[in-house]
DNA sequence: CTTGAAACGTCGCCGCG
DNA sequence: CGCGGCGACGTTTCAAG
Protein backbone atom coordinates (compact mmCIF):
# COMPACT_ATOMS: atom_id res chain seq x y z
CA UNK A 1 0.00 0.00 0.00
CA UNK A 2 1.86 3.18 -1.17
CA UNK A 3 1.08 6.10 -3.04
CA UNK A 4 0.16 4.60 -5.91
CA UNK A 5 -2.21 2.78 -4.88
CA UNK A 6 -3.50 5.37 -2.89
CA UNK A 7 -3.87 6.84 -6.37
CA UNK A 8 -5.47 3.99 -8.12
CA UNK A 9 -8.11 4.14 -4.86
CA UNK A 10 -9.16 7.54 -5.53
CA UNK A 11 -9.38 7.01 -9.11
CA UNK A 12 -12.15 3.96 -8.78
CA UNK A 13 -13.15 6.25 -5.88
CA UNK A 14 -14.34 9.00 -8.05
CA UNK A 15 -15.84 6.57 -11.00
CA UNK A 16 -15.77 2.95 -10.46
CA UNK A 17 -16.50 2.22 -14.33
CA UNK A 18 -12.62 3.49 -15.37
CA UNK A 19 -10.91 1.96 -17.70
CA UNK A 20 -7.66 0.38 -16.46
CA UNK A 21 -5.89 3.15 -18.90
CA UNK A 22 -7.78 5.63 -16.93
CA UNK A 23 -6.70 4.44 -13.81
CA UNK A 24 -2.76 3.49 -14.66
CA UNK A 25 -2.49 7.49 -15.95
CA UNK A 26 -3.73 8.27 -12.24
CA UNK A 27 -1.03 6.59 -11.23
CA UNK A 28 1.52 7.24 -13.64
CA UNK A 29 1.62 3.44 -14.63
CA UNK A 30 0.67 1.14 -17.85
CA UNK A 31 -2.82 -0.66 -18.32
CA UNK A 32 -1.85 -3.99 -17.39
CA UNK A 33 0.56 -2.74 -14.41
CA UNK A 34 -2.90 -0.68 -13.12
CA UNK A 35 -5.13 -4.19 -13.44
CA UNK A 36 -2.41 -5.62 -11.28
CA UNK A 37 -2.50 -3.44 -8.71
CA UNK A 38 -6.13 -3.17 -8.72
CA UNK A 39 -6.94 -6.64 -8.72
CA UNK A 40 -4.46 -7.08 -5.42
CA UNK A 41 -6.31 -4.71 -3.80
CA UNK A 42 -9.41 -6.23 -4.06
CA UNK A 43 -7.42 -9.75 -3.35
CA UNK A 44 -6.49 -8.88 0.03
CA UNK A 45 -9.81 -6.55 0.74
CA UNK A 46 -8.29 -2.47 0.55
CA UNK A 47 -11.44 -2.88 -1.95
CA UNK A 48 -14.30 -4.37 -0.83
CA UNK A 49 -16.26 -4.10 -4.17
CA UNK A 50 -17.68 -1.55 -6.63
CA UNK A 51 -21.21 -0.01 -6.50
CA UNK A 52 -23.45 2.64 -8.38
CA UNK A 53 -24.57 5.85 -6.21
CA UNK A 54 -28.61 5.94 -6.64
CA UNK A 55 -30.72 8.46 -6.08
CA UNK A 56 -33.23 6.67 -3.37
CA UNK A 57 -35.74 9.27 -3.70
CA UNK A 58 -36.04 8.84 -7.45
CA UNK A 59 -37.14 5.02 -6.87
CA UNK A 60 -39.47 5.44 -4.05
CA UNK A 61 -36.79 4.82 -0.62
CA UNK A 62 -38.31 8.43 0.87
CA UNK A 63 -38.20 7.61 4.84
CA UNK A 64 -35.63 7.36 6.89
CA UNK A 65 -34.31 7.33 10.31
CA UNK A 66 -31.82 7.05 12.82
CA UNK A 67 -32.35 4.52 15.92
CA UNK A 68 -30.43 4.39 18.92
CA UNK A 69 -30.81 0.62 20.71
CA UNK A 70 -30.31 -0.52 23.97
CA UNK A 71 -29.60 -3.95 24.05
CA UNK A 72 -30.35 -6.39 27.36
CA UNK A 73 -27.28 -8.43 28.86
CA UNK A 74 -24.45 -7.71 26.85
CA UNK A 75 -24.23 -9.06 23.40
CA UNK A 76 -21.40 -9.50 21.47
CA UNK A 77 -21.41 -6.96 18.02
CA UNK A 78 -21.23 -10.52 16.19
CA UNK A 79 -24.57 -11.63 18.17
CA UNK A 80 -25.93 -7.81 17.43
CA UNK A 81 -24.72 -8.09 14.01
CA UNK A 82 -26.63 -11.33 12.98
CA UNK A 83 -29.90 -9.70 14.40
CA UNK A 84 -29.89 -6.67 12.51
CA UNK A 85 -29.20 -8.03 9.12
CA UNK A 86 -32.24 -9.71 9.47
CA UNK A 87 -33.88 -6.74 8.43
CA UNK A 88 -33.13 -5.63 4.97
CA UNK A 89 -34.21 -2.27 5.80
CA UNK A 90 -30.83 -1.66 8.23
CA UNK A 91 -28.39 0.07 5.69
CA UNK A 92 -25.58 1.04 8.70
CA UNK A 93 -25.13 -0.16 12.03
CA UNK A 94 -22.42 0.25 14.40
CA UNK A 95 -21.56 -0.21 17.90
CA UNK A 96 -20.79 3.13 19.60
CA UNK A 97 -19.44 4.92 23.63
CA UNK A 98 -22.18 6.53 25.67
CA UNK A 99 -25.94 5.30 27.20
CA UNK A 100 -26.93 3.26 23.79
CA UNK A 101 -25.20 0.26 22.56
CA UNK A 102 -25.62 0.84 19.21
CA UNK A 103 -26.76 3.34 16.23
CA UNK A 104 -28.80 1.81 13.27
CA UNK A 105 -29.30 3.85 10.02
CA UNK A 106 -32.41 2.53 8.61
CA UNK A 107 -34.41 3.32 4.73
CA UNK A 108 -37.60 2.29 4.40
CA UNK A 109 -40.59 3.52 1.40
CA UNK A 110 -43.02 5.53 3.52
CA UNK A 111 -43.88 5.50 7.37
CA UNK A 112 -45.62 2.30 7.66
CA UNK A 113 -42.96 0.48 5.66
CA UNK A 114 -40.54 2.51 7.92
CA UNK A 115 -42.27 1.03 11.57
CA UNK A 116 -42.39 -2.13 10.40
CA UNK A 117 -39.07 -2.49 10.01
CA UNK A 118 -38.48 -0.82 13.59
CA UNK A 119 -40.59 -3.21 14.52
CA UNK A 120 -38.43 -6.01 13.48
CA UNK A 121 -35.50 -4.67 15.37
CA UNK A 122 -36.97 -4.51 18.31
CA UNK A 123 -38.32 -7.70 17.59
CA UNK A 124 -34.81 -9.11 17.97
CA UNK A 125 -33.85 -11.24 21.08
CA UNK A 126 -30.83 -9.02 22.25
CA UNK A 127 -32.37 -5.70 21.93
CA UNK A 128 -34.69 -4.35 24.19
CA UNK A 129 -35.56 -0.97 23.03
CA UNK A 130 -34.78 1.94 20.51
CA UNK A 131 -35.49 5.27 20.43
CA UNK A 132 -35.97 7.00 17.02
CA UNK A 133 -35.17 9.97 15.37
CA UNK A 134 -37.08 10.50 11.67
CA UNK A 135 -34.26 12.01 8.92
CA UNK A 136 -36.38 15.22 7.50
CA UNK A 137 -33.26 15.55 4.96
CA UNK A 138 -29.80 14.56 3.30
CA UNK A 139 -27.18 17.06 3.97
CA UNK A 140 -24.37 15.20 2.47
CA UNK A 141 -23.19 11.35 1.64
CA UNK A 142 -19.55 11.61 0.29
CA UNK A 143 -17.91 8.02 -0.84
CA UNK A 144 -15.73 6.66 1.86
CA UNK A 145 -12.78 7.96 1.82
CA UNK B 1 -38.58 3.53 -14.80
CA UNK B 2 -39.97 0.56 -14.91
CA UNK B 3 -38.85 -3.55 -14.00
CA UNK B 4 -35.82 -3.03 -16.50
CA UNK B 5 -34.02 0.09 -14.89
CA UNK B 6 -34.59 -1.99 -11.68
CA UNK B 7 -32.87 -4.88 -12.63
CA UNK B 8 -30.13 -2.73 -14.31
CA UNK B 9 -29.62 -0.66 -11.13
CA UNK B 10 -29.25 -4.00 -9.48
CA UNK B 11 -27.10 -5.01 -11.44
CA UNK B 12 -24.58 -2.10 -11.47
CA UNK B 13 -25.29 -1.52 -7.48
CA UNK B 14 -24.03 -5.28 -6.94
CA UNK B 15 -21.13 -4.63 -9.25
CA UNK B 16 -19.91 -1.46 -10.71
CA UNK B 17 -17.65 -2.55 -12.85
CA UNK B 18 -20.25 -5.35 -14.66
CA UNK B 19 -20.08 -5.08 -18.55
CA UNK B 20 -22.68 -3.90 -20.54
CA UNK B 21 -23.23 -7.64 -21.36
CA UNK B 22 -23.52 -8.98 -18.21
CA UNK B 23 -25.83 -5.87 -17.60
CA UNK B 24 -28.26 -6.80 -20.52
CA UNK B 25 -28.35 -10.41 -19.29
CA UNK B 26 -29.44 -9.38 -16.25
CA UNK B 27 -31.92 -7.48 -17.48
CA UNK B 28 -33.16 -9.15 -20.33
CA UNK B 29 -31.51 -7.09 -22.42
CA UNK B 30 -28.67 -6.61 -25.53
CA UNK B 31 -25.43 -4.58 -24.71
CA UNK B 32 -26.31 -1.93 -26.49
CA UNK B 33 -29.72 -1.68 -25.49
CA UNK B 34 -28.47 -1.82 -21.44
CA UNK B 35 -25.56 0.88 -22.26
CA UNK B 36 -28.41 3.14 -23.30
CA UNK B 37 -31.00 2.42 -20.48
CA UNK B 38 -27.95 3.07 -18.45
CA UNK B 39 -26.97 6.05 -19.62
CA UNK B 40 -30.11 7.43 -19.53
CA UNK B 41 -30.50 6.51 -15.93
CA UNK B 42 -27.06 8.51 -15.24
CA UNK B 43 -28.20 11.52 -17.11
CA UNK B 44 -32.18 11.94 -15.49
CA UNK B 45 -29.83 11.34 -11.82
CA UNK B 46 -30.98 8.34 -11.32
CA UNK B 47 -28.04 6.75 -10.87
CA UNK B 48 -25.38 9.42 -9.23
CA UNK B 49 -22.33 7.84 -9.96
CA UNK B 50 -19.96 5.00 -9.63
CA UNK B 51 -17.43 3.97 -6.72
CA UNK B 52 -15.27 1.74 -4.86
CA UNK B 53 -15.95 0.45 -1.17
CA UNK B 54 -12.93 1.07 0.33
CA UNK B 55 -11.98 -0.74 3.51
CA UNK B 56 -11.19 2.54 5.35
CA UNK B 57 -9.60 0.97 8.15
CA UNK B 58 -7.08 -0.70 5.81
CA UNK B 59 -5.48 2.71 5.63
CA UNK B 60 -5.29 4.36 8.46
CA UNK B 61 -9.38 5.59 8.97
CA UNK B 62 -9.57 4.22 12.62
CA UNK B 63 -11.31 6.21 14.32
CA UNK B 64 -15.25 7.60 13.69
CA UNK B 65 -17.92 9.01 15.87
CA UNK B 66 -21.81 10.59 15.29
CA UNK B 67 -22.20 14.20 16.44
CA UNK B 68 -26.21 14.86 17.21
CA UNK B 69 -25.72 19.48 16.48
CA UNK B 70 -27.71 21.78 17.76
CA UNK B 71 -28.36 25.21 15.78
CA UNK B 72 -28.47 28.54 16.56
CA UNK B 73 -31.30 30.72 14.96
CA UNK B 74 -33.35 28.15 12.29
CA UNK B 75 -30.57 28.16 9.73
CA UNK B 76 -31.96 26.26 6.49
CA UNK B 77 -30.93 23.24 5.20
CA UNK B 78 -28.92 24.70 2.77
CA UNK B 79 -26.57 26.96 5.10
CA UNK B 80 -26.24 23.99 7.47
CA UNK B 81 -25.20 21.77 4.28
CA UNK B 82 -22.49 24.66 3.21
CA UNK B 83 -20.86 24.59 6.70
CA UNK B 84 -21.02 21.10 7.11
CA UNK B 85 -19.71 20.62 3.64
CA UNK B 86 -16.14 23.07 4.58
CA UNK B 87 -15.02 19.88 6.85
CA UNK B 88 -14.08 16.84 4.86
CA UNK B 89 -14.21 14.10 7.61
CA UNK B 90 -17.96 14.57 7.86
CA UNK B 91 -18.95 11.63 5.80
CA UNK B 92 -23.04 12.09 6.12
CA UNK B 93 -25.06 14.56 7.75
CA UNK B 94 -28.83 14.70 8.04
CA UNK B 95 -31.24 16.94 9.20
CA UNK B 96 -33.19 15.11 12.07
CA UNK B 97 -36.53 15.60 14.28
CA UNK B 98 -36.12 15.54 17.48
CA UNK B 99 -34.64 17.44 20.38
CA UNK B 100 -31.05 17.70 17.66
CA UNK B 101 -31.20 19.41 14.38
CA UNK B 102 -28.69 17.19 12.41
CA UNK B 103 -26.77 14.14 12.87
CA UNK B 104 -23.22 13.82 11.31
CA UNK B 105 -20.98 11.13 10.49
CA UNK B 106 -17.27 11.61 10.98
CA UNK B 107 -14.24 10.20 10.40
CA UNK B 108 -11.23 10.49 11.41
CA UNK B 109 -7.63 8.64 11.20
CA UNK B 110 -7.21 8.83 15.13
CA UNK B 111 -8.80 10.68 18.04
CA UNK B 112 -6.61 14.02 17.58
CA UNK B 113 -7.95 14.07 13.93
CA UNK B 114 -10.73 13.40 15.47
CA UNK B 115 -11.02 16.19 17.91
CA UNK B 116 -9.76 19.05 15.49
CA UNK B 117 -12.65 17.48 12.93
CA UNK B 118 -15.13 17.94 15.72
CA UNK B 119 -13.61 21.50 16.58
CA UNK B 120 -14.48 22.92 12.99
CA UNK B 121 -17.86 21.95 12.98
CA UNK B 122 -18.47 23.35 15.96
CA UNK B 123 -16.63 26.19 14.49
CA UNK B 124 -19.56 26.73 12.36
CA UNK B 125 -21.46 30.08 12.65
CA UNK B 126 -24.57 28.14 12.35
CA UNK B 127 -24.09 25.36 15.19
CA UNK B 128 -24.25 26.21 18.92
CA UNK B 129 -22.72 22.98 20.03
CA UNK B 130 -22.61 19.40 19.40
CA UNK B 131 -23.04 15.69 21.56
CA UNK B 132 -20.73 12.95 20.18
CA UNK B 133 -20.76 9.14 20.48
CA UNK B 134 -17.68 7.31 19.26
CA UNK B 135 -17.76 4.19 16.98
CA UNK B 136 -16.22 1.66 18.65
CA UNK B 137 -17.14 -1.09 15.50
CA UNK B 138 -18.53 -1.35 12.52
CA UNK B 139 -21.36 -3.92 11.81
CA UNK B 140 -23.13 -3.75 8.88
CA UNK B 141 -22.93 -0.88 5.42
CA UNK B 142 -25.05 -2.23 2.64
CA UNK B 143 -25.47 -0.07 -0.25
CA UNK B 144 -27.87 1.76 -0.79
CA UNK B 145 -30.59 0.37 -1.62
C1' DC C 1 6.57 -3.25 -20.30
C1' DT C 2 5.25 -4.90 -24.76
C1' DT C 3 2.53 -8.01 -27.63
C1' DG C 4 -1.40 -10.10 -29.97
C1' DA C 5 -5.76 -12.38 -29.78
C1' DA C 6 -10.23 -12.26 -27.71
C1' DA C 7 -13.67 -9.53 -25.48
C1' DC C 8 -15.89 -5.23 -24.94
C1' DG C 9 -17.66 -0.44 -25.90
C1' DT C 10 -19.83 2.31 -29.13
C1' DC C 11 -22.10 3.88 -33.15
C1' DG C 12 -25.25 3.80 -37.10
C1' DC C 13 -28.89 1.60 -39.20
C1' DC C 14 -32.99 -0.98 -39.49
C1' DG C 15 -37.45 -3.03 -37.73
C1' DC C 16 -41.17 -3.10 -34.61
C1' DG C 17 -45.02 -1.37 -31.61
C1' DC D 1 -41.04 8.48 -32.30
C1' DG D 2 -39.25 5.78 -28.68
C1' DC D 3 -36.98 1.52 -27.98
C1' DG D 4 -34.63 -2.73 -28.86
C1' DG D 5 -31.69 -5.86 -31.91
C1' DC D 6 -27.88 -6.44 -35.21
C1' DG D 7 -23.46 -5.77 -37.27
C1' DA D 8 -18.98 -3.38 -37.69
C1' DC D 9 -15.03 -0.89 -36.15
C1' DG D 10 -11.89 1.01 -32.72
C1' DT D 11 -10.57 0.28 -27.97
C1' DT D 12 -9.70 -2.35 -23.92
C1' DT D 13 -8.70 -6.39 -21.52
C1' DC D 14 -5.67 -10.00 -20.26
C1' DA D 15 -2.36 -13.74 -20.40
C1' DA D 16 2.03 -14.87 -22.37
C1' DG D 17 6.53 -13.62 -23.46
Amino acid sequence: MDAIDEAIVQCVLRDARSTYAEIGRAAGLSAPAAKRRLDRLVADGTVRGFTALVDTQALGWRTEAFAEVYCKGNPTPAELRRDLEAVPEVVEAYTVSGAADAIVHLMALDIPHLERAIQRVREARVIERTESVIVLSGLINRPRV
